[in-house]
DNA sequence: CTTGCAGGATAAACCGATTTATCGTGAGAT
DNA sequence: ATCTCACGATAAATCGGTTTATCCTGCAAG
């Protein structure tokens, strides 16, 4: 077959010529203006159709103002967290008529910043970011000197200056507290084997503010550290070796899914049972532990909520319907009641109230 | 303090003014072209310091052809193996200078299609596709006709189009059909509960063959379906209540990650005892399979391997350095021997070959 | 002394859309 | 019959870089 390849596509002026127009008519009819007679505008889209045109975003990015493009950056995709938030705020962004492009910043706050700077440059309408460390990062900063539109998510408490969104972390590590108080656990271990980010520390306070509430002489120790995964596993041993018999903690806490792995494994390395040695409960949910035995009891993250809320309010404000001075969405966790801690009550799978403010 | 907002930020020929110097010189300099001299390089560089300037890419994309852009498209974020692959190809495109861009198909082919048309719109250099289903899917024929430079990831075989790139699934089932010959299975399950794509037709297949070859007489049942999760249950439960006593399956061979953890789940529920009663092995590992109890034996894939070798054969032909004709790359798996098959005799952990050609 | 040529710099055209300023037309008002 | 005004349509300016065609300068060759 002959090459006829190199025909390159239409432009606006192709279409405006075929229909009879002017282009700045034809950019009209695209762009939904109506001032234009209607006759005109069926001859542009037939033209349109007949020449396969498609309006070139670059071209078009370059006069206009406003793109209907929204920017996401994420500390990784490799957690099915940050995952299934991504897909939430890609169906909603799109629902909205909108494009997501998505990066991730693997944990380094240049890198975030780099990425906004980026996403600027492409002039996104806004930004979704959640902050390798908290609201008040280089990420965050950077937003605010670039004067953007903005919602910082997950990693976050309230912020002067963006809508923020996460779970409402501090109300189910509470939640936690009741449940292990209630057991009858006195001597709680809270383990933290990821970035210690601000979610890390309002699942930790809110853990230990209803604990001690409730017994002022509980024991909670802390195992915190950002050390990659594998070089942790000492640090776990270590603790355990220094705390047996009846120093040994009655139940984990552990404040993040990679955490609940880790610990899990090396309870198992130490012979001991879950839950008749001890009782784990874990933060963030993975679809594996309803199935591993001893099934994991887990707080569930309201992903698809966050990723709704955090688009809901971004687009707002992009859209100019939203001018108010920032708010803070908490949304609710589940806790997810399975074997994993034991049960000498039947406690009904507890709901965290909704936030707010 | 007063508001020194609304400058807008600096052009070329706000550096160029600066600096003394033509904008197209200021260009010239910006994208390291030699003829310059180095005094006026110089100026140019102190200039762009002294103005925070940045280039703006989409005015510099209307005219430039060639864009220092990748584009991804994969059928989503929420399993760990895409995660890990998007961040592999970001790692990648960025040490090679390149952006990425990332978008879910959600497994239609309808988006793929329409991703990949966007993706011609921005003038992406190249474009790595995780097709749906297959390289004859809509996608692919989407790249072919828009006459992008493309590569074909994961669910693939060999293309006349593309380089294509995936795990050696054929020769990694065939290990596992050699494993649970030898231990002696005769009545294998092959159970699949994704997207009947490519990869688990091949990994079908590479089973199906391996063991008819060692034994002509095996019993080798599948359950294949692409409905919702949740939906599939009934028909696990279906199977084995037809299939009890000496018509139960000695194994399971599960095709996907997912597919381990519905028969893991059901076979529990089922009361039965892995290995004891029915052993399992799974395609496709995840860092929980070492840390249940059983741990399940699992083939691992080579992501990073995958990934670095798709964006490498990507960037030899954007560059221009290779221009040959398609080639499909079979990156070797691993197989993690672990609890859930049970052992009689010492497997070592088997690679595959590589593949090539 | 003239010609040729290479190295560097630049003004102007260009990319493909959007936006602005202008213009023609016909209906309604005076 | 003349004047407004609203409505559509359009030529031209514009966005901010890249590319092209041209120009200048100085030096080596004829």
């Amino acid at each position: 077959m002959p090459a006829d390849d190199k025909q390159k596509r239409a432009t606006i002026h192709d279409v405006a010529k075929a229909a009879g127009v002017s282009a700045a008519t034809v950019s009209k009819v695209l762009r939904g203006v109506k001032t234009v007679r209607e006759d005109n505008a069926e001859r542009v889209r037939a033209a349109v159709s007949a020449l396969d045109y498609r309006m070139d975003p670059i071209a078009s990015g370059l006069r206009g103002e406003q793109r209907r493009i929204i920017g996401a950056v994420v500390p990784d995709l490799e957690s099915a967290f940050f995952g299934r938030l991504v897909t939430g705020l890609e169906r909603a962004a799109e629902a909205a008529g909108y494009h997501m492009i998505v990066a991730t910043s693997r944990e380094s706050e240049a890198r975030e910043a780099d990425l906004i700077q980026g996403m600027n440059d492409w002039r996104v309408a806004g930004c979704v970011l959640v902050p390798v460390r908290s609201e008040r990062g280089l990420g965050a900063r950077t937003l605010r000197d670039l004067d953007m539109q903005a919602v910082l998510v997950d990693r976050v408490s309230a912020d002067d200056a963006f809508d923020t969104v996460s779970a409402d972390n501090h109300t189910a590590s509470a939640a936690v507290a009741d449940f292990l108080v209630r057991l009858g656990h006195r001597h709680v271990l809270l383990h933290g084997a990821t970035q210690i980010s601000k979610a890390i520390r309002t699942r930790l306070e809110g853990f230990r503010e209803r604990a001690l509430a409730l017994d002022p002489g509980m024991r909670i120790d802390e195992l915190l550290s950002d050390a990659p995964l594998e070089d942790q596993r000492p640090a776990i041993r270590d603790y355990f070796a220094a705390n047996q018999g009846t120093d040994r903690p009655a139940a984990v806490f552990s404040l993040s899914q990679q955490s609940t792995l880790l610990v899990l494994s090396e309870i198992r390395r130490m012979g001991l049972d879950v839950p008749e040695d001890i009782a784990l409960v874990g933060f963030d949910d993975a679809d594996w532990m309803q199935t591993t035995w001893p099934s994991i009891t887990a707080v569930a993250q309201p992903v698809t909520a966050i990723a709704e809320r955090a688009l809901g309010t971004l687009l707002a404000r992009v859209e100019g319907e939203s001018t108010g001075f920032p708010v803070q969405y908490l949304e609710p966790c589940t806790m997810l009641v399975r074997q994993s801690a034991g049960q000498t009550e039947k406690a009904p799978p507890r709901r965290s109230r909704n936030g707010g403010q």
